[in-house]
DNA sequence: CAGTATCCATTTCGATACTG
DNA sequence: CAGTATCGAAATGGATACTG
């Protein structure tokens, strides 16, 4: 049982199961349409089995989430309370891009990228047929250097072993890079500017990439403006 | 420092601050206008001064909030990143009251109770003069049963010792009626008619009194309809 | 696939007392 | 008024291994 503030006010209510760490979280997957404990695994890597197990049984005993059994397969999905968190995650999202941009090297994460980038592209955009997109991050060492994205009429996959086909558009950048262009911290104009993001293939498919991938959905949130911050 | 998600996601970034335990609770008194630290603390009796003290600096180094000392007095305020807390704070309190609902025994606190009533009294609408008002709470037993509202051209200060002056109205009702009246979860007409809410004093007096005490800022949100979520 | 079980290091926090 | 100091109990949660 989560701890207890011993208040009456809402919102001390709301915060005794909505503070306990990870648990937004694993709301904002639920939000994000995963349905399954593995699939939620993988919005929340560094949480333990265990600990997500957790925080799904108190989101249910709470009335936010329902666990859902058909067959052999389990799935849990928002009840109406836990959509209406939708606004609060929402919130915390846009205050969160503007007024803490600045990124540590724990808070880059090839993998958590790759997943993020590919649940948004834009299936409609891309052509026909078999698309694979080729990321390579020159700072990552070890596996995590090099992905692929595969499109298809079937879906859109993510591997960390070269699919085999040529890829139609090579994207090498910087980890944190591609990582701020996701969050819209920069755009595609400035970080090919700044030459640390660079397009190979074909040009028509390099202009064309930007289309492909739909940024953050936070992506266009007005950030501060710095300047008026500054004395005169 | 508060622990890491290791994840470059906006709400990720936020709720490494905001889910803190209390942070958000300080957050909201700040909102509300306390400005130092003895005047937070009376919003959040339960936290001790050394976690009060650390929850702030946390604030401070975040930017949320902004230490100013003048002379031998330390104020805190919201900055404009802090004032930007306030949608998730009304978010998350909207949410609160219409979703957890039940109160339990520990959450119900008559100081707090007098606290958040004696802040919102409306002395446009109170008698000029001095207007006293009483409050019983017949199921609370020891020095917490009797508290005392005072509202004069200076202000407006709670009690917890007869003023003296006989009060113009008296309110008498269980603490867990009145808190919920104060939230809300049940009206004037509703408390009365149960019988567990009773005013003595002049019927006029009597009459004036709802509008004296203005309820809390979320009471006027819409509750879920809890028959639509019947089966027909 | 969908979790449990166990263990223990670490963190957190409440209580209380004390200070300039 | 505005905190700090200290201490021990309790909770938290990460790592790892295991199960139907």
């Amino acid at each position: 049982m989560p701890s207890q503030y011993g208040q009456f006010c809402p919102v001390a209510k709301a915060m005794e199961l909505l503070d306990e760490r990870w648990t937004l979280l694993v709301v904002r997957e639920l939000m994000l349409g995963s349905r399954h404990f593995n699939a939620l695994r993988r919005g929340v890597p560094r949480m333990s089995p265990a600990l997500l197990s957790k925080r799904l049984h108190t989101l249910v005993r709470a009335g936010v989430v329902e666990r859902w059994v058909d067959g052999n397969r389990v799935s849990y999905r928002l009840t109406e309370s836990g959509r209406e968190l939708e606004p609060i995650v929402e919130a915390v999202g846009r205050w969160g891009i503007r007024w803490i941009p600045e990124l540590g090297d724990a808070d880059l994460d090839p993998h958590l990228l790759l997943w993020d980038i590919h649940r948004n592209v834009d299936t409609e955009a891309v052509p026909d047929g078999r698309t694979v997109i080729a990321f390579v991050f020159p700072d990552v060492a070890g596996p995590a250097r090099c992905w692929w994205i595969v499109v298809t009429g079937d879906g859109v996959d993510v591997c960390d072993a070269d699919p085999g086909d040529p890829p139609r558009v090579t994207v090498e950048a910087g980890l944190r890079t591609l990582t701020r262009l996701w969050r819209g911290d920069v755009d595609w104009a400035g970080a090919l500017r700044s030459g640390d993001l660079v397009l190979h293939g074909e040009p028509q498919a390099r202009r064309a990439l930007p289309r492909w991938l739909k940024l953050s959905a936070l992506a266009g949130t007005p950030r501060p403006d710095r300047r008026a911050a500054l004395p005169v």
